[in-house]
Parts: structure tokens; sequence; C-alpha cells
RNA sequence: GUCCCCUUCGUCUAGAGGCCUAGGACACCUGGUUUUCAUCCAGGCAACAGGGGUUCGACUCCCCUAGGGGACGCCA
């Protein structure tokens, strides 16, 4: 059999470590068989859907080597690959659902689903579709259908279990009665990821599919569409799920989790590859360093550990130390490192910022260092340089990870708003806040412009930064944070 | 709350019933090399979640409990 997998990332976002995670493992597989790796883009929603999210995880997927043999860049067979430009075929398919009977029009209000939600979680049970709309008469669902609002979901039986075979863990039994009606075409016409999937994975003749764990309790929904649709199920290989040192799910909250922050952070592709292979995989000869050819080579499905791995940056760390003494002499040590900082892109992008303040080439380094520093070495006294507090200073910072967290456009002028929008929200003067927050960025007083900085360093570095800035001054504790919650909630806007 | 998945040193892992006095790696500690630092080298600390089975024998198989995680969206 001609082996096909996949990666499906959702252009939602900065380029996800778990992404790559998964594009390795799913491109280990083909390539060891002799297949083809597919990249499809699944940009189903919309509203959170933007072009810049799908060229920079295109971006880090290549830097990473992880080619791809098909997708929106590069076409093939089985294209378009962009979920948005498949769009008109996906209503066939519900249709068919329909007709026979697997699908019906459902017209309920949000309000109305949330609510039914609510009380089934009160009363203890799985929130699931009522089935509401599944019985409504022919002639009301006609009219209703020319004229309102709905959506098409699926008919999921009420009782008996699904078994879903999975590669790694066997049969895994979930009972129906657990499995929601799903929604597979939104009431803007657009399909959901869950009816999507299928289709274009069935379309696209994918016979293996790698992906997160998180998608084991929907797998039923997808037994289900297949029989539906009467097509052959591909075998699924749920991975384990990578965790933040805390044990959650790896999130951008606790640990950057974007590809670009590793690229920014001067990791070599090749020992981000190599750790991520080293997560929940081994070499059978025990061996912690190699390529992904090596891995390629000797990659087999059965040396997949189940226990989600915890993300540790400092082993990383340790391992790209090995990659640049083992791997680069000189002139190639130069050529990386031309590449990483001294390009004439990012130059670019430092120099209007900082001319202005440089007289003579070797001003620069001082000034221009925020760029190239990782975190940087902080001192302590340069935080409260207007006499705050220690706890002040604490607090602002504190507040700025966390509205730094909700913002989605991460550009100059929406961070400018955004600090012009805290300072006047804690009323204090927008100095007051910006020292410390210019610090924690810059490493130090004297750098370019602060909102410039933080656009060109990327969400991720500002946000690794501000916490280790926390850390430095002593951390916050459980129970300061709870304060701080607290008032955070409380501030206007 | 309901359901699902998972469980070997702090962390990543080796382990397919006897090779286990449980191995390696990161981190940490100690010492050596190095005019400093780093590298490098040597050593140390440190784990089979608990309880029942099955078996001559269990880290390994089964069951229960506990703990951790995930899912419960017109997000993916």
């Amino acid at each position: 059999m001609k082996v096909r997998t996949r990666v499906a990332p959702s252009p939602t976002g900065d380029p996800h470590v778990g992404t790559a995670y998964m594009a390795l493992f799913s491109l280990c597989f083909a390539r060891q068989h002799g297949g083809q790796f597919v990249l499809r883009i699944e940009d189903t929603d919309v509203a959170r859907s933007t072009p810049e999210s799908e060229q920079k995880i295109l971006e880090s997927l290549r830097w990473l080597g992880l080619d791809w043999d098909e997708g929106p860049d590069k076409g093939g067979p089985y294209g378009p690959y962009r979920q948005s430009e498949r769009k008109p075929m996906y209503a066939g398919y519900v249709q068919t659902l329909v007709d026979a009977g697997h699908a019906f029009p459902c017209f309920c209000t949000t309000e109305r689903l949330d609510e039914m939600r609510r009380e089934q979680m009160q009363r203890g049970e799985t929130a699931r579709y009522d089935g509401h709309c599944m019985h409504l008469p022919g002639a009301e669902v006609a009219s209703r259908l020319a004229n309102e609002a709905h959506v098409v979901r699926m008919k999921v039986p009420t009782q008996g279990t699904c078994v879903v075979q999975d590669r790694l863990r066997g049969e895994i039994e979930i009972d129906w009665a657990q499995i929601d009606m799903q929604v597979l075409l939104k009431a803007d016409g657009n399909p959901t990821y869950h009816l999507a999937v299928v289709v274009d994975d069935h379309l696209m003749e994918i016979t293996h599919i790698i992906r997160g764990e998180e998608w084991i309790n929907s797998a039923p929904k997808h037994v289900l569409l297949y029989q539906y649709f009467g097509w052959d199920m591909p075998e699924i290989i749920h991975m384990p799920l990578l965790r933040n040192p805390d044990k959650s799910k790896l999130s951008k909250r606790k640990n950057p989790t974007s590809i670009t922050f590793y690229e920014r952070m001067g990791f070599l592709p090749e020992a981000v590859i190599n750790y991520l292979g080293m997560l929940g995989w081994s070499m059978p000869d025990g061996e912690e360093k190699f390529t992904l050819a090596q891995m390629i080579e000797q990659f087999d499905l059965n040396r997949i550990s189940l226990g989600a791995p915890v993300f540790d940056i400092a082993k990383l760390k340790w391992l790209n130390g090995r990659w640049l003494r083992e791997d680069l002499d000189a002139a190639a040590f130069a050529d990386k490192l031309v590449a990483w900082a001294y390009n004439r892109k990012n130059l670019l992008q430092v120099i209007p910022l900082i001319r202005e303040r440089v007289d003579v080439f070797s001003d620069l380094a001082p000034l221009a260092s925020f760029l190239l520093e990782g975190m940087p070495a902080y001192d302590e006294s340069a935080f409260n340089a207007r006499g705050a507090s220690l706890d002040e200073i604490k607090r602002l910072l504190q507040f700025v990870v966390w509205r730094t967290e909700a913002l989605h456009d991460w550009q100059r002028d929406p961070l400018n708003q955004l600090f012009v929008d805290l300072a006047a929200a804690l009323d204090i003067k927008i100095r007051d806040l910006l020292g410390p927050v210019f610090v924690a960025i810059a490493g130090k007083p004297v750098a370019p412009p602060l909102f410039d900085s933080m656009a060109i360093l990327g969400p991720d570095m500002c946000r690794a930064r501000l916490r280790h800035a926390l850390e430095v001054l002593g951390g916050v504790s459980k129970k300061q944070l709870k304060k701080l919650e607290k008032d955070y909630a409380l501030l206007p806007g």
C-alpha cells in the first residue's frame, strides 16, 4: 500500500512546536515507507485564519527542514490544499448525508444551546445536542430553510459503543451517548473541522493520520462519518501531547511555543528537530543525537512511548550546543551566525531604529544587543529607576504579561495602544508603566523604542523576557498571583 | 460534573516475564584538565504511583485504587 500522511495546521496564530512535532512524525513515517507527506491548510475558521499566519507556518516548517510533497505552495494531484479553496466541495457531501438521513438542518440559537449545555452539565451529564431540530416536520424545515440561519448537524446514535482503532493504544471504546451531534456545516456555509478533515483525508487518499491525543474523543465522529460515506477508514495514530513543565498541555501562556521563538533564540533547526524526535521516541541504539535522515531510516511506530513528555528547554539547549560544537567548523559557524543575526532583513528592521542614536558603527552593538540576546542578564536596580517598589514593578510586569497574552495583532501600533490603555486603566503615567517593561524587554535602560523592539522580537520572546524579569525580581508567589488576578479583573477596559 | 487517555530518577528515556543490584542523557552536586569561563573528563545524588492477582519468576500481563493529562464550541 502506498503510504500518505499529512499535517493539517490551522493558520490562526504563530507556528506551534506541536504542529512541527506532528509534522515530524508524519514525515518520518511517510518517507520510511516511500510514501508522500502532504501539507494541508485548515482555514475553515474564517474569522481567525490569516494569510500571514499561514505564511509563517510554511516558513517555519521549511526552516525546520520538514519538506512536504504536496501543499498549497507547490500544488499536487489532490489540490487545492487550502480548505478555503475547497469550500464548494463540502456542501455536496453534506447534502449526501442529509439525503441519506444521516444529517439534518438545525435552527437552534447559540443562547438555547448554551443554556442546554449548562443544564446538562449541572445535572452531571455529558453536554450533547438534545435532538431538538432532528424531528421537525418536513414542511416546516422547507420553509425555515429559505429564510432562517441554520447549520447542518450529523446524527449520532444514542445507544451502543463506538470502537476506535488506535495504532498505538489498540481499541478505544467510547459510548455513542458521549458523542455530540456535531455541526458539519456552519451557518456561514463553511464546513467544520470534523467534516472537512474526513472529506479531505479521504479525497487526498491519506492512509495514516498522525495527530495529537487531544483528538481521541472526537475520533468517533470521524469513524461515523467514514461509515456514513461508506469510505475506508485510515489508520489513526494518536501521539502524546507535549507539555509545559507543570504538566499541562504545552501553551504559550506558560512556555514559548512558537517555532519562530526558537529561531530567534538562535537554535539550529537540526537541533530542534532532533529534540522533538527524542520526545516520545528514541533511537534503537539509544543515541540521542541524530539527524532527520537517521530518524527516517530508523523510524518505528512501536518505539513511541505514550506518556506525554515535558518540553524541556534546558535539554534542548544542551543538544543545540552539541550540534554547534560538533558539526560546525569556524567557517560554517560564521556563515550560520551571519545568516541568523546579521542578515539584511534583520538589519533593515533595526537600522531605522538606531541610526539616529549612532555616531560611529561601534555604537551599534549596545543598541542592537536586545535583538541578539536571549534572556538578558538583568541588573535589578535598573527596574526601579523611578523609585517604584519591587512589588509595584512586579505588579505592572504581570499585568503587561496578561494584557499581551490577549493581543492578537502583534504590531507596533496595537502594542502602543495596549500600553496607553493599561496606563489609563491603572491611572498612572505611561512612562511609569513603560520603565520596567523597557528594561525587561531591552535588558537595560538604553535601547531603541520599546514598541518597535517588541514588534521585532515577537510575542513569544517578549513574554519570555517579561516572565524572566519577574523571576529575576524574586518571582510572584501563588498568593500574590491570586491577589493580582483579582486586581487585574477589576481594571476598567 | 461526564467520558477518554496516560503513569520507570526533578526532566527526556532504555526496558517486549528471568539479561534489573533497573541502564543512558539533561539538570544538580563533587573532583580533574583549562592563566578565567566554557568545553572536555571522572565520580555522586536520584525512579518502576499504591494494592491485589496470574506465574516457578513481574518494571514488563490482568484488575482495582490513586495521581496526572485531555475532551466535552457554528475553534482547530
